[in-house]
DNA sequence: ATCTTGTCTTAGACTTAGTCTAAGCTAGGA
DNA sequence: TCCTAGCTTAGACTAAGTCTAAGACAAGAT
């Protein structure tokens, strides 16, 4: 049983057929998945399941705030169903892998009133960037050929 | 004179009219523009300037390291002429607002190493979230309403 | 001054990611 | 059973960005 189907369920949201292969999907795996990708998986469990439902229901359960829509490529949105505990990502600028981090502190502390400009903050992520170990050995072959 | 295509110069890059003409508009503002709002304005000066030339050249700015590609609304990239010294960002999740803000330490420092993953870490930036002056007193009307 | 070569720019076709629309389907209540 | 609201569908549409092929231009060689 999902633990995401369930959160959702805790909003007086119908689970349909749909909805829940691709609410199973989005939490079956540990990568954050373009919602392309989402699709093309289950469509493997439900043929008949179109673009335009998986596309919908990402963005209702980001809107209902059990899942997190990351924008860190600049090319498609990624889904990530740990809404729940804070944390941030790290990313590899070879070959666009990502993983879940978790820093020390909480970045919200380091923001000195006087940056605020006024605006209520309320909560930040950091991007991390950097070459993952399969990326940095190429670049090391790389350079020495 | 712009400080941008004198940077830009450094790199031996051919300064083209085309190319002073982007720079100039992407670093006359102080809010961060996006590929498209830079063409725009761009061919108010050069109207026979075209959409490649200006995605080409935003594209080869970022490359040479002296403008900034940013991704925060998965909408569309914006570009930050201001490369040089760290800065990150705070977003109005009400209307889009973006500020450059600047935190009091730096965050690579607080990634402990079992988090990295064998990534070689180079950099990391904080996006903040929240509302703005005007969107937070726009909400507080809507809620007494 | 002209030629040559490589770089730059252009218009427009193309691709990708995502949204919208109109119609049909389905589940649950009267 | 019928009604209604909400869900799903195919496919058209939009927005952002890339690619391509051809022409324009600039700088050094002759």
């Amino acid at each position: 049983m999902s633990d995401l189907v369930t959160r959702l369920r805790r909003h007086n949201w119908r689970i349909t057929p749909q909805r829940r292969v691709i609410a199973e999907t989005l939490e079956g795996s540990h990568v954050h998945f373009t919602a392309e990708q989402i699709l093309e998986r289950a469509v493997e469990r439900m043929p008949e399941l179109s673009r335009a439902t998986v596309y919908n229901t990402l963005n209702e359960m980001v809107a209902l705030g059990e899942v997190l829509e990351l924008t860190l490529d600049g090319r498609s949105k990624r889904y990530d169903p740990n809404a729940d505990h804070e944390h941030h990502h790290l990313i590899c600028e070879g070959c666009g892998l990502m993983k879940d981090v978790h820093a020390m502190a909480d970045p919200v502390d380091w923001l000195p009133g006087d940056e605020r400009h006024g605006f209520s903050v309320t909560r930040a992520s950091i991007t991390y960037r950097g070459l993952c170990p399969e990326c940095r050995t190429a670049a090391a072959e790389g350079a020495q050929a």
